[in-house]
DNA sequence: TGAAATGTTGGGGCG
DNA sequence: ACGCCCCAACATTTC
């Protein structure tokens, strides 16, 4: 009989497609051992919520009776993946382990520790770019040097894009010794309604979407109320579908959909996201520093405000403006935010509340079961203007215009600011502005019922305005 | 993947 | 008929 090799599963938490799984079994004629590693001080940083922890859980969970089906299933240990990795090796005498390469940097330095270990008792380590649909080091500049501004960046994303076809589930054998029941995690129960996290439900959004909502993508992913967008993110950020079979879908359909003269084809833009996403993965590869601080670092010199009391109330919602505190409950309540929306509370949390947007990336971080470094970094410091290809800092929504724009009926609000669903659609995202027998069919007493503006949009656009200009100062030369 | 401020034009009210 | 003004509508510039 073969040795066995690992599988260590990491954000790939899926069985079909899953290159660097089905090479560790065929490689060994299907003895793999699937492994999860619980790592506590991970799971203890400021970054994470109980959120996203359990829909993980929930995902080790799913994925275990997937395995099950197969005639395996999940083991679960717990520690630092570098002393985790070659215990394990050793007890099941494994000859082989398997992982999907990650972008982030502690995470490269990590499994490059873990790769050194197994290698010196004699353990390949065999790794897989499918965290991405092209590695960040494959596309580079003319200059040889890794694309700040997207546009470039997505051309030559486009040119060299070849998805690999798809790999079907392996086969497995149980290793004998492996234990029936994984040590399930004891994390803290969620607060919200979790997505359903099989593989079998995420596969049918994904048909779903591809065949109905992404020809009307386009429009459709701006508008609030709308399930314009696959809302996929939570199973995309876990791997529970590859971002490879995601891009075979867009593919096909922009064979269907092809694009008018003037607007680019549904597909095509969905697909841009896809690139958006490897776009802000190499960023996070290339330039590490923006984990912690601006990718442009005269930006660091920005002199937030950091009101707390402002920033308690964006995190509540709790503004006064009807849009942001839509967004803001969806979050608390879903542990979801609508793309649309995440860029307008962004918006507001930096550029009228003049809050760090460290801050809100943080917040962020702790509520949403996507939040994935990168794209919740890259997403930031675009709205900040802190980053790469950002919008410049003078580009400032008004989110009363925004609300009229992508919710124009104010169904969006009413669905999470329950208090105004009486409010007259033309005040819907200007309460503020209700008198007399408005006021009245309202239902509602502004100031009381739902807060008044905690700002005034005009006055702090200045007063933003004035904060970055430190930006444009000359430096002090002593 | 803005919005506000400012500039320009032209219709129409009015003396 | 004419000049003047107002201002809506659109364009351009600025942040």
């Amino acid at each position: 009989m073969s040795a066995y090799a690992i599988h260590w599963f990491r954000r790939d938490l899926r069985i079909f497609d899953n290159q660097a799984l089905s090479y560790a079994s065929q490689q060994r004629g299907g003895h793999v051992i699937p492994l999860f590693i619980v790592d506590e001080t991970l799971v203890r940083s400021s970054r994470v919520g109980p959120n996203r922890l359990a829909f993980l859980a929930q995902r080790l969970r799913t994925l275990h009776a997937e395995l099950q089906q197969h005639g395996s299933g999940l083991l679960i240990a717990y520690g630092d993946p570098r002393d985790i990795i070659p215990a394990i090796v050793r007890t099941y005498q494994a000859t082989l382990v398997t992982w999907e390469r990650d972008t982030a940097p502690w995470a490269r330095q990590r499994d490059k520790e873990v790769a050194q270990r197994i290698q010196a008792i004699g353990i390949e380590g065999k790794t897989f770019a499918t965290l991405t649909i092209q590695h960040p080091s494959s596309i580079k500049s003319g200059a040889g040097t890794p694309y700040t501004v997207f546009t470039p960046y997505y051309r030559n994303w486009l040119r060299s894009l070849t998805v690999p076809a798809a790999v079907d589930v392996p086969t497995f054998i149980r290793h004998p010794d492996q234990p029936d029941t994984p040590q399930w995690p004891a994390w803290p129960a969620a607060t919200v309604t979790l997505p359903d996290s099989s593989a079998q439900y995420a596969q049918q959004r994904l048909k779903d979407f591809a065949s109905t909502a992404v020809s009307n993508y386009t429009t459709g992913r701006d508008m609030l109320a709308q399930t314009g967008t696959s809302r996929l993110s939570a199973h995309l950020r876990f791997g529970i579908l590859s971002p490879q079979s995601m891009a075979r879908f867009a593919q096909i359909q922009m064979e269907q959909h092809p694009a008018t003269a003037d607007t680019r084809s549904g597909p095509e833009v969905w697909l841009s996201e896809l690139a958006w996403r490897d776009f802000y993965h190499q960023i996070l590869y290339h330039f590490p520093h923006v984990r912690s601080g601006a990718f442009r670092r005269d930006y660091d010199a920005v002199p937030w405000h950091n009101d707390t009391a402002l920033f308690a109330a964006w995190c509540d919602g709790r503004t006064g403006y009807p849009i942001v505190d839509a967004a803001m409950r969806q979050l608390r309540q879903e542990g979801w935010m609508h793309n649309r929306a995440r860029m307008i509370v962004s918006s507001f949390l930096t550029k009228d509340l003049l809050v760090d947007w460290r801050w809100g990336e943080r917040y962020f971080m702790q509520h949403l079961i996507d939040g994935d470094t990168a794209a919740n970094n890259g997403g930031w410091q675009w709205a900040a203007g802190t980053g790469t290809d950002a919008q410049p800092y003078f580009r400032i929504f008004n989110p009363t215009s925004q609300g009229q724009k992508f919710d124009p009926d104010g169904r969006y609000v009413k669905t999470y600011v329950p208090e105004l669903r009486y409010v007259p659609t033309k005040y819907i995202h200007s309460p503020w502005l209700l008198k007399g027998s408005d006021m009245r069919q309202a239902r509602i007493v502004v100031g009381s019922d739902y807060p008044l503006p905690i700002v005034d949009h005009a006055t702090q656009r200045q007063a933003a305005l004035a904060m970055y200009q430190v930006i444009k100062a000359p430096s002090a030369d002593a």
